[in-house]
This record gives structure tokens, C-alpha cells and sequence, in this order.
DNA sequence: CCTACCGATCGGTAGG
DNA sequence: CCTACCGATCGGTAGG
């Protein structure tokens, strides 16, 4: 019988998801059993499914929540009236951020989006060589106005980005300096490595 | 009964690996079955154990291959005679040449580690952080001889080691820069990035 | 939310 | 190198 959805059911939903994007970045998607991650949350295998569609659902779930939240913040920082470096600056400080506060998921969208099922894993993989061009585009039109060096955009976008995903090693390292440093250093190397 | 090993078998073992590498790649280890394999290597799966041991024996084999490599690579530049900025630089056009050249096996050693069992999963994690110590220590003497800005060693090593994963977008862009033209943008950027 | 259970698929072995 | 097959584990469902 079809079951009405109260607050409850959401928080609780909720709950399973942080749950999952852990699990998941700790073991991997297919590794992950849906009985590991029953274990996390206290209940048995069979009781998720009161909540949840499927695994993939939950996939699906972390993968287009981050996206959103990257793609609303490009937008944003393409409107704003500032340099191209500025820009990159801005694009390159919220990457780091999102991948110190809201690390699970934004691993877990990063490395484990290949095993999306169809037609999310399209969209998803359409968007973020979208997203990927916009970077490229803003470093392009800084390379026009002679702000950053005439280096080739996409290579300077896989660079910028890829390195972020290196704060995974930040956050197992045992004598951690601040998150504000960390993002302090980071931006002194890349950005400094782009401008003229 | 035990077979002795022949030329052949070590021939037909290396291609059963090369074709695991890549299956690896592009599915994850847990997601790619024996089934998978050995399809690709045109027998059926049962008979892939009459050169191997196990799944993990193969995973295990490429970790270590790469490891050894780029180990090796390492001892070699602490020995040079040359500044630190250049011991980086050797470091980074090494990781990015062999990014490229032994693609497959280095993405896996990189992204699937992981799944190693024990006690290689141990030892494999104990090795890639004092390759990663190593690196450290070069540019903290680069600082220290004042040719590298005054940054947090470990970050540097965190951006430039994870950069160079982002070549995996690069093979699968479709309008690729030659291989040459990637190595000269991403030295131009990180060792940039580093100088004072 | 649980117990009970299903069909599919997995890594791997026996035997020839 | 193949056919035949095993025990384990998987995601997920039925029914209460």
C-alpha cells in the first residue's frame, strides 16, 4: 500500500544518504553493500527499502545534489563584474571549501559517478564537460586580456581541478594545518602559476 | 598436477594483466567480473586460472609494477645534482609520462589500491606515503635554499601528484594537444606555481 | 521495521 | 583450454 510521506520519512531518507555517501567513498559504489550500509543506519537490509528506491537511487541522490550546487555557483560567479583571474580564483576557493565541508558527497560525486544508470549517467557526464568548458572559457577570456599566461585552457582546467580532489589526502593526514591554510597554499600555487 | 612454467604461460600472463589494467580502468575492480576478462582475452573464465592465481593476483601485480617504477624513478632524482626546483620538475614530467605512455596500469595503481588485500594493501599504503615524504622533503629543501616560495611542503606534493591524474580527461577528450604540448602546460603551471 | 526468501551473479574448483 | 558446477553474496521483494 502506498505510504504518505511525512518529515519523518524525509529526515530519516536524509540519514540513509549521508550514511551511503560515506560507505561509498570509503569502499567504493560496488563495493558498498546494501547490508553494510543497514548496519550503519541500525536496521535490516530489507527495512531501507521503506525509504529508498534502490542503491542506485541513492547514487543518483549524491551525484545530482552536488551538481546543482556547482552548477548554481558558476553562474553566479560567471555574472560577476570582476577579472578572469578573479573568477578562476572564486571557482577554485569553492571547490576547495565544498571538498572540506562537504567531503563525502563530493568525493563520492567526483570518482563514483561512472556507475550512474542511464539517462542520469549521461546528463551527468553531459553537465560536468559543460561545467569543464565554462572554466575553460573564463581562463580563455583572461589569457585575451593578458591577466594569465597563454597556456591551453582545458589542460589549465584539469590541473585546477584535479588538484582539489587531493584535499582526500588533506583530511587523513594525521598533523592537519587549517582548513584556511590549506586553501590559502593551494591558492597561492595555482593561482600564481596561472597569472602573468 | 603442478605445470612447469614456459615462455608462453608468462607471455599469456602478461597479456591476461595488460587486459585487466584496462578493465579496471574503466569499470573499477570490484565492478569488472572474471566473466568480463575473460572475454576481452577470448577464453572462458575458468580457464584465465591456468595462468593466474586469483583476481586480486592481478590487481596486486599491476599495483607493484607501477609502484617499483615510479620508486625507482625517485631514488634516482634524490641522487642528481641539481637544484630542487628541478628535482620537482623531473618528479612531475616523470608522473606525466608515465600517465601517458603506461596509462591504464598507473590510473589503476592510482584508483583501485584499495581493493589490495593483506598484507600488500598495507604495505602499498606505507609506501606511497614515503614516496610522498620524499617529495616533501625535496621542495622543503627548495624552500629552505630559497628557490621555492615559503608554502606548506605537503600541499604542493597533494596538488602536483593529484594534477596529474586529471591526464585521464585528457585521453578521453576528443580534440587532443599532443603529448609534448600537455607536459610543457602543466610544468609551465605547477613549477611556476612554485617558484619564488 | 522485521523474518524469510528469491533469482542473479560472483570468484573460483574439479575433472578431463 | 573447456564443460559443469559450487558456495557465497548481492540487490531487492513478499508479507506481515
Amino acid at each position: 500500500m502506498a505510504r504518505i510521506k511525512t518529515t519523518q520519512d524525509i529526515s530519516r531518507k536524509e540519514v540513509i544518504t549521508e550514511a551511503a555517501a560515506t560507505l561509498f567513498k570509503e569502499k567504493g559504489y560496488k563495493a558498498a553493500s546494501m547490508r553494510d550500509l543497514a548496519e550503519q543506519v541500525g536496521v535490516e537490509a530489507a527495512s531501507l527499502y521503506n525509504h529508498i528506491k534502490s542503491k542506485s537511487e541513492l547514487l543518483h541522490n549524491i551525484c545530482v545534489q552536488v551538481a546543482n550546487d556547482f552548477w548554481e555557483h558558476i553562474h553566479e560567479v560567471e555574472n560577476k563584474k570582476c577579472t578572469g583571474v578573479e573568477k578562476v580564483e572564486a571557482i577554485l576557493r569553492y571547490h576547495i571549501r565544498e571538498m572540506i565541508t562537504n567531503y563525502e558527497k563530493v568525493y563520492v560525486s567526483d570518482r563514483e559517478w561512472k556507475h550512474l544508470t542511464e539517462p542520469y549517467l549521461s546528463n551527468f557526464h553531459t553537465q560536468r564537460r559543460e561545467y569543464r568548458k565554462k572554466v575553460a572559457s573564463i581562463i580563455e577570456q583572461g589569457i585575451h586580456k593578458g591577466e594569465i599566461k597563454p597556456i591551453d585552457a582545458p589542460t589549465a582546467v584539469l590541473i585546477i581541478l584535479h588538484a582539489v580532489s587531493g584535499i582526500d589526502s588533506w583530511h587523513r593526514s594525521k598533523q592537519k594545518i587549517s582548513a584556511a591554510e590549506l586553501e590559502a597554499n593551494m591558492v597561492t600555487i595555482l593561482i600564481d602559476g596561472l597569472r602573468k
